[in-house]
RNA sequence: GUUGUAAUAGCUCAAUGGUAGAGCAGUUGAUUUAUAAUCAAUCGGUUGGAUGUUCGAGUCAUCCUUACAAAACCA
């Protein structure tokens, strides 16, 4: 053995059980385990009881796929503030739930029983959804656990739970109770071969050929229509004409919509006199193949609003009206309007007033009582309505038009669009509008023009329709008078009855229903509505079936946290319900964050290719990287994610993790109890990085508390890297390694370790939860089981002290100065170590008095052999000052004297001793001594 | 086409209208005393583009480009 081996032991090396390499992949999954086996989350209920609540609501995810990183990031930040809030001395309890009705599910599984009512009957086939929605549940209540996230994972809320399916039609009656249900009808997508309505969803776009016809509109009052366009008077009859692809839509025809800034002209064919817009006018002339017009006069749209035009084959007469949807690009600038067949036709006839006629039956074909094509497939009476409108001398023109029209997916045949009776939640009838605009203002959002868009939707928003005709959803569960539509009487009575059922029995209670059981002799004159509600229904209402239902919750949430799309979607519906139950929001607060975008900045799809799956980053690279990601981004914009983004994650990660384990290692024997030293007894130093780490955690809870984690991330990392890394735990080293065991020098760096290790393992405790957890265990001292059991670490109280931040900065500012001037002498290999080197500075007053503070003990915060300091007027040519070091000049040289075996500085004192003939004077003192006595580093 | 949000170094983020900064990565070197670690030095920018306003613009205004999101629409 050798006689550096010999000494190696007198020194005080780094030892810790925490591992260099996190292998996270493996470990996190055994953490996992024992939160579960340990029952964490409700041990912490039991800690955290009485503190002051924080209630983050959980948006329910759709039952329906694995999950997708957006997810990941959703359940993430969430988890991250119920955890930043629980050390911030808040009970933050967290209920996940999900969301369990509705098209998505039918749709799968359709695919393996067959549609209802046709291969299976409908109770069978809300058996197999609720089946198969309850194994979409388990498998992504398991990742979302694997990601780290603590809550409720044994009682989560589900939308399909007898209880919460109870509380949505309870909650729906208090809204028919305040006024705001009302029954209309309104154009869906129709599928005829289905016969039935259509989602979004089950709509494609394909190329169709139409008939594309030009239509007089014949002009009642031709005086005053005259005079508008500036003309005197003329013999020939006037026409508005109109363009359309549908023919079949004529006999619905309620209005001529025309733009009310366009410019119009009257012109002269010679045998009639033709209104069209003004940029349209002479193509329309060429499809007629008129070449010799004449233009009499020319006026805006508006100011022929409220004409009456004549029906072209119906003894009717119909308003003009205006429409920002008339658009210039093709036709004529005027649009056949019948709002039993086109959104935006009954959108803009709700505005006039205008009747919603839907004369075609849901097998496509004209109810009877239909004049002229009672009977008829809509399709094929496109032919019939083409002879009738010849036969009245009404059609301009007509041409065969191949264009992109919906079609079914299913049966790929074209579908139409359809007003049927339908269930709203009426906007205005009874103030819904305005108190809603009003809770939006009252809410905080974040960022902040969520408000303005939110308001901005509030404002435009049409009627609420809740109705769908689906087999898997919430029944809207009332009575309807079989001649006057209206509700029963009693029916929110009725109501609670049949809540108390489904809540014992699940929805299936009301679709098995024989009405006489409930309302006895009106069943022959009242009938079971048969819709469901629109699932957004279901979530919206979530504040009152678990926000108001769940003991550990309170209404309103301080918080709700979603992705940016969700303004149209949850915090609207949340809002809506809310408002019309309770009056106010049901959120404080509402915080969104946007999506999950590649390294250019596109978006995650399958068919790119470009998709990151967080289950994959689980299983290599760990969940704390993935959570450490989360954290780093700013998340109210797009978030990027890349390979190399999460390898400069995983860098990051090991950057803290390594500071943290040398910070273990060198607390090794370190008692807190036996060994901490009192502020006041630290060296200068020590308490100085005591204090950083305390302002830095002020720093790092305000950031938390506005959940800017990102900005948590950069000072952690930032604080590892350089003030300990860099500096701190550079210059400790020393001390730590070769000073004896238990001297006061080395337990007072060791105490600052001890603070600082207690604060950094909860500062990083929200985001790298599981490293935080194994951090916990080897942190010296007796501890709770878990860091999250306990609040943000209370630092000891700061002491006066002389060398004071400004001092260190200024001494730091010295240090890289020598640092670089050792590189010269290193990079011609001069030196190797800085240990082999030897400083001279020549000092201003100021800097001379302010260095000499430190005595000899200056060399070991620079980490060379030997400091000597003189006055800067005795500077020798050579010395080397620098411009963000004034009243400095410094000379750096390698040593002559011999190093020290064990300590590794040069000194003249090595030999000194003949028992230890290659130690330096204070090694000898601490191998064979007393020990050496640090005052200040 | 409409509305909203965004664009700063290779990456992640900063910069009350006042000299564009950090950290990481890269490069080079040191280190058998944090060694699949650590330390040091060093390189890196016409702030997406263009016009304004201003003594002065990354920041304010207008337009354009690109991306993301939303609600639609194609009669």
């Amino acid at each position: 053995m050798s006689k550096q081996n010999i000494y190696k032991e007198t020194l005080n090396l780094p030892k810790t059980k925490f591992a260099m390499k996190a292998n996270l992949a493996q470990r996190e999954p055994n953490m996992l385990k024992q939160w579960e086996e340990s029952g964490l989350y409700n041990k912490l209920r039991e800690i955290a009881a009485g503190r002051p609540k924080f209630v983050l609501h959980d948006g329910p995810p759709y039952a329906n796929g694995n999950i997708h990183i957006g997810h990941a990031v959703n359940k993430i930040l969430k988890d991250i503030i119920i955890k930043s809030q629980t050390l911030g001395g808040y009970d933050a309890p967290y209920i996940p739930g999900w969301d369990c009705h509705g098209l998505p599910i039918e749709l799968n599984v359709e695919k393996k029983l067959g549609k209802p009512g046709v291969k299976v009957d409908a109770k069978t086939f809300r058996n197999g959804c609720r089946d198969y929605a309850r194994k979409q549940v388990a498998g992504q209540k398991e990742d979302f656990k694997r990601l780290g996230v603590m809550g409720d994972w044994d009682n989560p809320y589900l939308t399909m739970d007898f209880k919460f399916e109870a509380n949505i039609i309870r909650t729906l009656g208090k809204i028919i109770d305040k006024g705001h249900l009302h029954k209309g009808s309104k154009p869906v997508h129709w599928c005829t071969d289905c016969g039935s309505a259509l989602a979004e969803a089950e709509v494609e776009y394909e190329d169709k050929k139409s008939p594309a016809i030009d239509v007089r509109f014949k002009v009642i009052d031709q005086q005053a229509v005259l005079s508008i366009f500036g003309v005197d008077s003329s013999e020939l009859s006037i026409n508005a004409v109109i363009w359309t692809t549908t023919p079949w839509t004529l006999p619905a025809n309620q209005a001529v919509a025309l733009h009310p800034d366009f410019d119009y002209v009257l012109l002269s064919t010679g045998s009639e006199l033709l209104i069209l817009a003004e940029d349209l006018y002479e193509n329309a002339m060429a499809r007629y193949g008129v070449e010799d017009f004449e233009i009499l006069g020319r006026c805006k749209g508006a100011e022929l609003e409220h004409q009456k035009l004549q029906h072209p084959f119906y003894d009717r007469q119909v308003p003009v009206i205006l429409g920002d949807h008339v658009t210039a690009d093709s036709g004529t600038g005027a649009v056949h309007t019948a709002p039993g067949h086109g959104q935006e036709d009954y959108s803009v006839g709700l505005k006039y007033d205008l009747e919603v006629d839907n004369p075609v039956g849901p097998n496509g074909c004209f109810v009877s009582g239909t004049e002229l094509f009672e009977g008829q497939y809509v399709f094929k009476a496109n032919p019939l309505v083409l002879e009738v409108l010849k036969e009245k001398n009404v059609l301009l023109h007509h041409e065969e038009l191949l264009h992109s029209y919906p079609h079914c997916w299913r049966h790929k045949t074209p579908i139409i669009f359809r007003a049927t009776p339908q269930w709203f939640i009426s906007m205005d009838q009874s103030g819904l509008r305005g108190l809603a605009i009003a809770a939006a203002q009252k809410t905080v959002w974040l960022p902040d023009w969520g408000k303005a868009r939110i308001e901005g939707m509030m404002e435009n928003r049409p009627d609420w329709c809740i109705s769908r005709q689906r087999t898997w959803g919430v029944p809207i569960a009332v009575f309807v008078h079989n001649e006057t539509q209206e509700l029963h009487p009693d029916t929110v009575k009725l109501i609670e009855t049949i809540a108390q059922r489904v809540s014992e029995n699940g929805i299936d209670d009301w679709f098995e229903l024989e009405a006489v059981e409930l309302i006895g002799d009106d069943a022959e004159n009242y009938s079971k509505a048969t819709d469901t509600l629109d699932v957004w229904f279901d979530s919206g209402v979530t504040h009152a079936c678990v926000i108001n239902e769940r003991e550990e919750l309170q209404f309103p949430a301080d918080l709700y946290l979603e992705g940016s799309d969700q303004h149209r979607g949850w915090f609207q519906s949340s809002l809506l319900t809310s408002v019309a139950v309770n009056d106010v929001a049901p959120y404080k607060e509402v915080l969104t964050h946007g999506f999950v975008v590649d390294a250019q900045g596109k978006k995650m799809s399958k068919s790119k290719g470009n998709v990151i799956a967080p289950q994959k980053i689980m299983k290599t690279l760990g969940a704390d990287i993935l959570r450490l990601w989360v954290s780093s981004t700013d998340y109210t914009g797009e978030i990027t994610v890349s390979d190399e983004i999460l390898k400069r994650t995983a860098d990051a990660y090991r950057r803290i993790r390594n500071t943290a384990r040398f910070m273990l290692a060198n607390m090794d024997g370190f008692d807190p109890s036996e060994n901490c030293v009192a502020i006041k007894d630290t060296l200068p130093l020590d308490r100085w990085i005591i204090v950083k780490a305390e302002y830095l955690q002020q720093e790092i809870i305000a950031a938390y508390e506005q959940y800017e984690f990102h900005l948590v991330y950069q000072k952690v990392h930032n604080f590892c890297a350089m003030d300990l890394g860099a500096f701190y735990l550079d210059v400790i080293k020393d001390r730590q390694y070769t000073t004896q065991e238990d001297s006061v020098a080395r337990r007072s760096a060791q105490t600052a370790l001890y603070h600082i290790i207690e604060a950094m393992t909860r500062w990083i405790a929200p985001i790298l939860s599981f490293t935080a957890e194994e951090l916990w265990t080897l942190i010296p001292g007796e501890h709770p089981e878990s860091v999250f059991f306990e609040t943000w670490y209370a630092f000891p109280e700061e002491v006066q002290d002389e060398m004071d931040d400004v001092y260190w900065q200024q001494v730091l500012k010295v240090r890289v100065a020598c640092s670089k001037e050792m590189e010269k002498l290193r990079s011609d290999k001069t030196i190797g170590s800085s240990l082999d080197a030897e400083v001279d500075l020549y000092c201003d007053t100021s800097n001379k008095t302010l260095l000499a503070k430190l005595e000899n003990e200056l060399r070991f915060v620079l980490i060379t052999s030997e400091v000597r300091l003189h006055d800067l007027t005795d500077k020798p040519e050579g010395a080397v000052e620098f411009e963000e070091l004034p009243g400095i000049a410094l000379i750096v040289r390698a040593s002559e004297q011999t190093k020290c075996v064990r300590c590794w500085h040069h000194r003249e004192d090595v030999g000194r001793n003949s028992e230890h003939p290659e130690l330096c004077g204070r090694c000898v003192d601490n191998v064979s001594g007393n020990g050496e006595v640090r005052h200040y580093a």
